[in-house]
DNA sequence: GTGCGATTTTACAATGAGTGTAATTTTGAG
DNA sequence: CTCAAAATTACACTCATTGTAAAATCGCAC
């Protein structure tokens, strides 16, 4: 049989995952500089030393460029709340998971992929997805939790919960990431006294 | 000065209406049978009996087909918030602004577009934006009413309550409109206590 | 280090949405 | 009827995306 090193990485690994980098570099760069639509996959495919048919051997799409980034949020999210305390109420585990979360967080590399996103309607309407499968994961993360309280409910929780954190990030990049995300998490919060 | 008589349709109107009917029509019918990736705009622009050229002369783009029945239900919304008692809370008027707005929903037609934007990742994407723009609308109709509540609150206020709409529309669908759209609705906000 | 199979890259061609342009036809007001 | 505006069309183009098959590269076995 074939032995994987999975510690050690091969030459193949490391090209794939340069070559990834290096698409996602110099696409963030044409983004930032002509804007998204503005910016062809050949352009992208030239700055990246590849040609355009290998493009789509990394990427599903141009979209994926940029939501690559977030890939397993929406499983993360669901192993935070998995970790939270079934003693407080579920709209309190929701933030405190959002906050543990935002820990990991890259700020200016995430405002800056924010900026790109808000610049086209395409990307706003597939970046409210991203928003739903968060809700879909704390939803179903509520359900194993509290099992005792009704899927109706908790359905309410993660809506309102993942609407909090939308808001929280739209303000937090209509003022540039000057106040930590946090605050505006915290903020959001405050409002939401449910049951 | 040219006379305009905006009670009585002249051919050119009518012919317009007509196609745009024809179009929409032939259009949904495909989706349905076909789907809606796999029907191409060659396809619809001749089932409609126009050329594919003449289909952009009355829709933006193949979306827009399904977008166009709900042009101008933000406007509607926000007049319907406008038109509430400012005595009660804000949440209580948003409820009963959507109340009010369902009475006008032909709910066989919705259900057949619903299950077409369902069908397609793209159209759940641009039907997300539609609430965005609901949330949106909610959110300036009730700055204006309840100008001594806090814009952060409202914000909130608008968040929840479209998305309440929003879970009502889903568990609604999901049953295929078994029972009306209110009586889901009226559940989703049995779970909004806020404040 | 040679060879072989799997992975990666590429060229080429095709489909389908959307846009620009300019020509042609139809409509309606005077 | 006559002419300007509106509507329709043909044609050609750009761009994202996909299928196919050939070519190049890699890494393990020997």
């Amino acid at each position: 049989m074939i032995q994987h090193r999975s510690d050690q990485e091969g030459l193949r690994q490391r090209k794939r995952r340069e070559t990834l980098q290096r698409i996602t570099e110099s696409a963030l760069r044409l983004f930032a500089d002509r804007g998204y639509e503005a910016t062809t996959l050949d352009a992208i495919a030239d700055a990246s030393g590849i040609s355009r048919r290998t493009f789509f051997y990394y990427f599903k799409s141009k979209e994926e460029i940029l939501a690559a980034w977030q890939k397993g949020l929406p499983e993360a999210f669901r192993a935070a709340i998995m970790r939270e305390s079934p003693d407080q109420s579920p709209i309190d585990a929701v933030r405190n998971a959002h906050l543990g979360l935002l820990t990991h967080y890259d700020a200016a590399r995430a405002l800056i992929i924010d900026r790109i996103i808000r610049s086209s309607d395409l990307l706003r309407a597939s970046n409210q997805m991203k928003y739903l499968e968060l809700e879909r994961a704390a939803f179903e993360a509520l359900c194993e939790r509290w099992p005792q309280k009704t899927r109706e409910e908790l359905r309410v929780t993660a809506m309102v919960s993942v609407g909090a954190l939308r808001l929280a990030i739209d303000a937090w990049a209509e003022e540039d990431g000057r106040r930590p995300l946090e605050d505006h998490l915290a903020e959001a919060f405050v409002h939401l006294k449910i049951k």
